[in-house]
DNA sequence: TGGATCCAGCTACACATC
DNA sequence: GATGTGTAGCTGGAGCCC
C-alpha cells in the first residue's frame, strides 16, 4: 500500500470518488458501535485524544500493589466471637417500599437493525451507481496512525 | 471439649452437653471457610454432631446455633468467598442429610412391608424440622434494610430450596410468596438470586386441576413461568435477565421467550443464547421455522463478533449435526423460498466450514433435475467459488455457458407450459389483483387528499374537517379484509398452484443468478444465452425480480451499453407491439404522448392548472391502453434504466418510449401503480440526461408538495439523486425552494420513511460536497450566499434531527444519522469544521430553545457535548499525518464557540457540562500561537463575564467546575507559551528572514479589510470574492426553518489550495475570536434568546 | 491459569425534594 | 437536614478465550 508512505495529501480532481476501499472498511467497522442513536452513544477512542491528563502511570506498580491488597484483604470470620445481634441484621427499613424497584415496562431488546454501511451512503437511492464528489480537495483516505492502530 | 479442641467422630461420641455441641459447629465452619475442599470431611462432621444432637434430643439447639453461625455471614458482601464457602457448605450439608434421610426411609418401607406400618409419618423427621426452622429464620431477614444481608438470605434459600420437599404447605407458602416479592427488589442481586430459587420450583408439580390447591396464594406451574417469564423480559438487570435465561425450562411455549433474547441489549445475553440455550434446545426442527428464522438474521447480523461467532457455531457445528450433516436437509430448513438470511447463512457456512466444500458434487444428472434446495445449493456455491476464485471448484462442478442457457430455457418453458395449463387460476389471479389495484388507488388518493388537507391546515391557517376522508379510511380497513379472504378462499385451488409456481420461478431465479455471474468465455454459450433471455424477456411476461435479474444478464452478455439499450428498446416495443393486434391505440398514445412532450416543459412553474390537465387527460382517456401492459412495460424501462451507467447521448430510441410512457403514467395520479412507476422512472430518466433533469426536477416538486408519503419518498430520492449527479446548479436559483422542501421533511415527524430518506440524501449531498461547493459556481455573490445560508440551516437542522428527542421514535433516522454524521466530520478538515462552527448554536438551540426541550425523553447536555466534541476531534481525521492532526483548529474554533454558548443565558447544568468538557479538546503546542493566544484571550474574557455576572445563579459555578475551567484556562496558556517557544525555535532554524516585513505589511492591510469574512485552517485562504459584509448577509438571511434570522457567526469554508498567505489567515482568525466573543452582546441571535 | 474485554457498581459530589 | 437522584471517573468482577 504504497499510498501510506506518501507524505503530501493528494489532491484529486473534480468526479473523484468519495471514499476508496479502504477508507469505506475503515468507516465500517468505527461505525460498528454507536449505531442506535445519541441517547446510547459511547466515547470509544477517545483516550488518544485527550491530552491534559496523558502522564502514563506507572501501571506496574499500582497493579502489583492492588494485587497484593486483594489477597491480604480475604476476611475471616470469627465464629467463637460475640453472637450477631438479629435484631439489628434484620432491621427492617423505615418505608418498605424503599425496597422495591419500579416498574420497567421495556423489553430490553435491541431496535431493529438497519445496518447501515458505508457504501449505501455513496450511493444513489434509485440505482446501483456510487456518487462522485464534486469538489477539489484532498481525497480522504486513511491516516498511518489510524491504519497501523485501530483500523 | 474446649474451644481449641477441633471435633472428631471419636469426640463427638462423647458429646453430652448443647455447648459442648456448640462448640463443634462453630470448629466445623471455622474450617469449612478456608476453602472448598474439606467441605466433604467437614459435612461428615458435622452430621455427626448434628446425630448427636438428636440422639440427645436437643436437636433444636442444634438448629439454634446453626442459625446464629449464618447470621455471621449474613452482612458479608457479594464476592466475599468466605460467605459462598458457608453457604455452599450449607447446602452441601442439608443435601447429605437429606439423602441420608431419604436412603434410611427407603430401607424402612422395605422392612415395612415385611412388618406392620408405623405410625411416625405425622410426625416431622429432625432434617425437616431444621430445614423449617432455617427457613423461618431465613425469611425473618428477607426484607432487611441491608441490601447484603437481603442478598445472602435469598442466596441461601436458593440453595436451600432444592431439598425442601417435605416441608409443610403454611412454611412453603411464605417462602414462595417472600421470594416473589423480591423478583422486584431495587437490588439486581438479590434478584438474580430470587429467579435461581424460584427456578427450582419449575420442576415441582403444582397441578390441582383435579383436586383443591391447599395453597391459598396463586401457586402453579404456569405462574411460576409466567414470573420467570416476566424478569426474562422485563428485568433492567442484564444479569437478572441471564439467571432468567439460564433458568427458565425450555419448553415450546418457553422458546420463543428464549429466542427474544437474541436480540437482548447484552450482548453476553445475546452470546448465551447461540452457544448454550440453543444446545439445550436439542435438534434444530425442535424449533420452528419463524424463530430458526429471527436466530439466524439476529446472530449472523449481529454487531458483536462475539455473537456473530457464536451465532455461525451454532448453524455450522450443532445444526448441521442435528440433521446430520445432510446438507441438504440443512438447506430444507432453512425453508429457502421465503427465507432473507438462508443466502447469507450459507456463504457463512461455506467459509466456516471450507472442509466440506470439496465434497460438494454438482455433476449432470444434478443441474438438470433441480428442487428449489438443489437449485439454492447450486447458485450459493457457485457465487462462493466464484467470490473466492475457487475456480478448480467451478470447473469441476459447473455446466458449459451453453448447457446453463439450456438448462434455464427448460425451466422457463415449464413456467409458460404450467401457466397455460392453469388458465383459471390466472384469471382467479388475475381479478383479486385487479381489486388489489383498485384498493392502492384509494389508498394513494386517500394519502394525497390527507397531505393536501394538512399542507392547506398550515398554509391557509383553516381548518377543514377531515371526518369525510376519516371514514373513507374505515372503508378501506375493511377492503383490506376482503382482500385478506383472498387466500383463505382459494386455498384448494389458487394456493397450490401459486406455490408450485413460486417453486419454478424460484429456481429459474437461481439460474438467472448463476448466469449473471457466469463466465462466457466461450462465444456459442453466450450467444444460446442471448437467445435465450431475449426471447424469454419479450415473451413471457416475467415476474418483477426475474425481469429485473433476466436484464442484468442481458446487460452483462451484451456487447456494449449501447447494444444493451438497443436490445431491450426493441424488447419493449415487442412487448408493446403483441398488444397492437388488439388494441390499435396503444402505439398511437404512446405517440401522442411524444408530442405532448412541449406541453410537459412548459408546466414547470409551480402553479399547475388543473384544469389544462384534467382536460388532457380526457382526451388520452379513449386511447387508454390496458394498464397491465404499460405497467410491465415501465417496469422493465425501470430495469433497464437502473442498468445504464453512462449519460444519455443518442439513444433517440430510448427517449421517444420512455418520455411517451413515463409522462402519461406521471399524469394518471388516481393510478397507484401507475403513478409511482412513471415518477422512478421519471427520476431515473433525468440521471442520465440533463435537459430531462431540468423538467423533472420541477414536476417532482411539485408532486411532492400536494402528496402523500409514497410519493414524497418517491420524489425525494429522485431528486437527491439527481442533484447527486447533475449538482446544484440543476435548480438553477431555486434553491431556496428546495431547502425549505428538504427542511420541512426532515423535520416532518408524521412521515418517518420521508425523514429518513432525506436525511439521509442531505448526508450524501454533504458528503460528496455538492451541497457547499459554492466556491466553484457561477452564480452571483448574493445567490452565492443565499445558497450558503441555506445549506447552513440545512445543515446545523441534521445536527438537530440527530439530538431531537422525537429522534429516538424513529429508529432508523436515529441509526441512519448516527453513522453518517461521523463519517462525513471525519472525511476532510473542511467537514470538521463545518460542525464546529454550528456547535455553539445547537447547544444553545437544544437547550433553550422550546421546540427540543418541552419534550419528555431530552437528551442531557452531558450527552451531547462530548458527542460534539469527538465529531470535531481532529485524530479522528481520515488522511492526515501526525503533524497535519496536531495544527488542526477544529477543536480550537469549537472551543471558541462552546465559550460563547457558556456566556450566553444557557442554564447552569449546560454551563457546567461545558465547562467539564472542554477538557477533552485536542490544543497542541504546534498550533500557532496567534490563534492559541486569542483563545487564551477568550477565555479570560469568559472568566471576566462569569465574574461581572457572579450574581446571576446560573453563572454562579461549584467548585469542581471552577477548577476545572481554571485548569483549561492554565494549559491553554501553557500550550501557548510552548508554541511560542517552538515558533521561535523554527524562527532560528529557518533562513526566511523577511517573515516579520510581511506580516508588517500584511497588519496593515488587514486593517482595511472588511470585518465579516472567516476562514478556517491553513490549507484554506480566503479570497477577496468571498467577502461580505455583515449587512449583506442579514439582508439575504432567509430562514428556511420559519424561525427567526439566524446568527451568522460562522466560520466560511473555502476550498482553494494552499498558497502562501498562512500568517494572513492567522491574524485573521485571531480578530475571528476576538470578534466573535466581542459581538455576543451586540448580536441579535436568531435562535431568539427570549428573556 | 492468565489475559483481554465489557459492564456495573462504588464513591464523591452537586443538587432537588420532602 | 435527611433523603433521593444524577454524574464522572475509577475499579473490580464476570464471562470468554487460549
Amino acid at each position: 500500500l504504497p499510498r501510506l508512505f506518501e507524505e503530501e495529501p493528494r489532491y484529486e480532481k473534480q468526479q473523484e470518488e468519495v471514499l476508496d476501499r479502504d477508507l469505506m472498511a475503515y468507516f465500517d467497522d468505527r461505525m460498528r458501535h454507536n449505531w442506535r442513536g445519541p441517547e446510547h452513544w459511547k466515547v470509544t477512542a477517545f483516550k488518544r485524544a485527550n491530552n491534559i491528563d496523558q502522564e502514563s502511570k506507572p501501571k506496574a506498580d499500582t497493579q502489583q500493589t492492588t494485587h497484593e491488597k486483594k489477597k491480604h484483604d480475604a476476611v475471616v470470620v470469627d465464629f467463637f466471637g460475640d453472637d450477631v445481634d438479629e435484631d439489628t441484621l434484620f432491621e427492617a427499613p423505615r418505608n418498605p417500599s424503599t425496597l422495591v424497584k419500579k416498574e420497567n415496562s421495556g423489553l430490553n431488546k435491541l431496535p431493529d437493525d438497519i445496518r447501515y454501511t458505508s457504501s449505501r451512503l455513496i450511493t444513489l437511492f434509485t440505482k446501483q451507481f456510487t456518487i462522485s464528489t464534486y469538489s477539489v480537495k484532498p481525497q480522504a483516505t486513511l491516516t498511518d496512525a489510524q491504519f497501523f492502530g485501530d483500523a | 471439649m474446649n474451644q481449641s479442641e477441633k471435633p472428631t467422630l471419636k469426640s463427638i461420641k462423647n458429646i453430652s452437653r448443647t455447648d459442648e455441641v456448640n462448640n463443634a459447629m462453630r470448629h466445623v465452619f471455622q474450617d469449612a471457610q478456608m476453602g472448598l475442599s474439606g467441605h466433604r470431611k467437614l459435612v461428615i462432621v458435622l452430621k455427626n454432631v448434628f446425630n448427636k444432637s438428636v440422639e440427645l434430643n436437643q436437636q433444636e439447639y442444634f438448629a439454634l446455633y446453626l442459625t446464629r453461625i449464618i447470621n455471621r455471614i449474613l452482612s458479608l458482601k457479594k464476592g466475599e468467598q468466605v460467605a459462598d464457602r458457608i453457604a455452599k457448605f450449607c447446602a452441601s450439608f442439608i443435601r447429605s442429610i437429606v439423602e441420608d434421610e431419604i436412603e434410611a426411609k427407603q430401607n424402612k418401607e422395605s422392612d415395612e412391608d415385611k412388618e406392620e406400618d408405623d405410625e411416625d409419618e405425622e410426625n416431622e423427621s429432625p432434617t425437616t424440622m431444621l430445614i423449617t426452622y432455617l427457613i423461618h429464620h431465613l425469611l425473618r431477614g428477607i426484607e432487611a434494610k441491608d441490601k447484603t444481608v437481603r442478598y445472602r438470605v435469598v442466596q441461601l434459600l436458593a440453595y436451600l430450596v432444592r431439598y425442601i420437599g417435605e416441608i409443610d404447605n403454611n412454611t412453603f407458602e411464605a417462602l414462595y410468596s417472600s421470594l416473589n416479592k423480591r423478583l422486584n427488589d431495587k437490588e439486581p442481586i438479590v434478584r438474580l438470586q430470587a429467579i435461581v430459587a424460584i427456578s427450582h420450583f419449575q420442576v415441582f408439580n403444582f397441578d390441582y386441576t383435579e383436586e383443591e390447591s391447599p395453597f391459598e396464594i396463586d401457586i402453579t406451574n404456569a405462574s411460576i413461568t409466567e414470573k420467570i417469564i416476566h424478569s426474562i423480559r422485563h428485568d433492567e438487570s442484564a444479569e437478572v435477565r441471564r439467571a432468567a435465561l439460564l433458568n427458565l425450562k425450555k419448553s415450546q411455549a418457553t422458546i420463543p421467550y428464549l429466542i427474544e433474547r437474541a436480540r437482548d441489549t447484552n450482548s453476553i445475553n445475546r452470546r448465551l443464547v447461540y452457544s448454550r440455550i440453543s444446545r439445550e434446545l436439542g435438534p434444530m426442527n425442535n424449533i420452528d421455522f419463524k424463530n430458526r428464522e429471527l436466530l439466524l438474521k439476529w446472530g449472523l447480523n449481529d454487531r458483536e463478533e462475539a455473537v456473530q461467532a457464536a451465532a455461525t457455531k451454532m448453524l455450522t457445528t450443532h445444526w448441521y449435526g442435528s440433521v446430520k450433516e445432510d446438507l441438504f436437509e440443512l438447506i430444507e430448513n432453512l425453508h429457502v423460498k421465503d427465507s432473507d438470511i438462508a443466502e447469507t447463512a450459507m456463504l457463512i457456512f461455506f467459509k466456516s466450514r471450507e472442509d466440506k466444500l470439496s465434497t460438494i458434487k454438482i455433476d449432470e444428472a444434478y443441474w438438470k433435475q433441480l428442487s428449489i434446495e438443489k437449485a439454492f445449493l447450486m447458485r450459493t456455491f457457485y457465487c462462493y467459488c466464484q467470490d473466492h476464485t475457487l475456480l478448480e471448484l467451478v470447473d469441476a462442478n459447473f455446466p458449459e455457458a451453453v448447457d446453463l442457457a439450456e438448462t434455464l430455457e427448460k425451466y422457463l418453458e415449464l413456467r409458460t407450459k404450467f401457466i397455460a395449463s392453469n388458465s383459471e387460476n390466472i384469471k382467479a389471479w388475475e381479478s383479486h389483483n385487479e381489486k388489489l389495484e383498485v384498493f392502492k388507488n384509494q389508498l394513494l388518493q386517500l394519502e394525497n387528499t390527507m397531505s393536501r388537507i394538512n399542507l392547506e391546515t398550515e398554509t391557509h391557517k383553516k381548518h377543514l374537517d377531515a371526518a369525510d376522508d376519516n371514514l373513507k379510511f374505515l372503508q378501506l380497513e375493511e377492503q383490506v379484509s376482503e382482500l385478506n379472504r383472498f387466500h383463505e378462499e382459494q386455498k384448494d385451488n389458487y394456493v397450490p398452484f401459486a406455490e408450485k409456481l413460486q417453486d419454478l420461478e424460484f429456481i429459474i431465479l437461481q439460474l438467472l443468478l448463476i448466469a449473471n455471474k457466469f463466465d462466457y468465455g466461450d462465444d456459442f454459450g453466450r450467444r444460446k444465452m442471448l437467445q435465450v433471455i431475449r426471447k424469454r424477456l419479450t415473451e413471457d411476461k416475467l415476474p418483477g425480480e426475474l425481469a429485473s435479474i433476466a436484464l442484468k444478464v442481458l446487460k452483462r452478455i451484451s456487447l456494449h451499453e449501447k447494444d444493451f439499450i438497443a436490445m431491450s428498446t426493441e424488447i419493449i416495443t415487442d412487448i408493446r407491439d403483441s398488444y397492437d393486434n388488439e388494441d390499435e391505440h396503444f402505439h398511437s398514445a404512446v405517440s401522442d404522448f411524444d408530442d405532448d412532450d412541449d406541453d410537459e416543459e412548459e408546466e414547470d412553474e409551480i402553479e399547475q392548472d388543473e384544469d389544462e390537465e384534467a382536460k388532457q387527460k380526457k382526451r388520452n382517456e379513449p386511447k387508454l391502453p390496458p394498464d397491465d401492459i404499460v405497467i410491465q412495460c415501465l417496469t422493465m424501462s425501470q430495469h433497464v434504466l437502473e442498468l445504464i451507467e453512462h449519460p444519455l447521448e443518442d439513444y433517440t430510441s430510448l427517449t421517444s418510449i420512455y418520455s411517451g410512457l413515463v409522462n402519461y403514467a406521471i399524469n394518471y395520479k388516481e393510478k397507484a401503480t401507475l403513478h409511482l412507476l412513471g415518477l422512478k422512472c421519471l427520476g431515473l430518466f433525468a440521471l442520465i440526461d440533463r435537459s430531462t433533469a431540468e423538467d423533472a426536477v420541477a414536476t417532482l416538486y411539485h408532486s411532492m408538495r400536494s402528496s402523500g408519503e409514497q410519493v414524497r419518498i418517491i420524489g425525494m430520492k429522485a431528486v437527491i439523486d439527481i442533484l447527486s449527479i447533475h449538482g446544484v446548479s440543476i435548480i438553477g436559483t431555486n434553491i431556496f425552494s428546495y431547502a425549505r422542501l428538504f427542511y420541512k421533511s426532515l423535520t416532518n415527524y408524521d412521515m418517518p420513511g420521508l425523514q429518513c430518506v432525506v436525511a439521509e440524501g442531505l448526508c450524501k449531498l454533504f458528503l460528496t460536497d455538492i451541497f457547499h461547493a459554492s466556491s466553484t459556481s457561477n452564480e452571483s455573490e448574493e445567490g452565492d450566499n443565499q445558497e450558503y445560508e441555506s445549506e447552513k440551516q440545512l445543515f446545523e437542522a441534521l445536527i438537530l434531527t440527530y439530538f431531537h428527542p422525537l429522534t429516538s421514535k424513529n429508529q432508523e433516522l436515529g441509526q441512519i444519522l448516527s453513522f453518517c454524521i461521523p463519517v462525513y466530520a471525519f472525511s476532510h478538515p473542511n467537514h470538521q469544521a463545518r460542525v464546529s462552527s454550528v456547535s455553539g448554536d445547537v447547544i444553545y438551540r437544544l437547550f433553550s430553545d422550546d421546540e427540543f426541550t418541552h419534550h419528555d425523553h431530552k437528551l442531557s447536555a452531558t450527552s451531547v457535548i462530548p458527542q460534539l466534541i469527538f465529531w470535531c476531534d481532529p485524530n479522528n481525521l481520515v488522511n492526515l499525518t501526525q503533524f497535519e492532526i496536531k495544527r488542526q483548529t477544529s477543536h480550537l474554533w469549537q472551543c471558541v464557540y462552546l465559550l460563547q454558548a457558556l456566556e450566553q443565558d444557557t442554564s447552569k447544568v449546560v454551563k457546567r457540562a461545558i465547562i467539564s468538557n472542554l477538557s477533552k479538546l485536542y490544543l497542541t503546542d504546534k498550533l500557532e500561537s496567534t490563534v492559541l493566544k486569542g483563545l487564551a484571550e477568550a477565555l479570560e474574557g469568559t472568566k471576566q463575564c462569569f465574574e461581572e455576572n457572579a450574581t446571576i445563579p446560573e453563572y454562579q459555578l461549584d467548585k469542581l467546575s471552577h477548577k476545572n475551567l481554571d485548569n483549561f484556562i492554565e494549559y491553554v496558556n501553557e500550550t501557548y507559551a510552548k508554541s511560542v517557544e517552538r515558533e521561535g525555535e523554527e524562527r532560528e532554524k529557518s533562513n526566511l528572514l523577511s517573515t516579520n516585513s510581511i506580516l508588517g505589511e500584511l497588519e496593515n492591510e488587514l486593517d482595511t479589510q472588511s470585518q465579516h469574512d472567516k476562514s478556517e485552517t491553513e490549507e484554506n485562504v480566503e479570497t477577496n470574492e468571498e467577502e461580505t459584509t455583515q449587512d449583506t448577509d442579514k439582508e439575504i438571511n432567509e430562514d428556511i426553518s420559519d424561525n427567526e434570522e439566524s446568527v451568522d457567526v460562522e466560520m466560511q469554508d473555502a476550498d482553494d489550495p494552499v498558497d502562501d498567505l498562512k500568517r494572513q489567515q492567522l491574524e485573521e482568525n485571531l480578530r475571528e475570536i476576538d470578534e466573535i466573543l466581542d459581538a455576543e452582546d451586540s448580536v441579535d441571535y436568531s435562535i431568539s434568546m427570549e428573556e
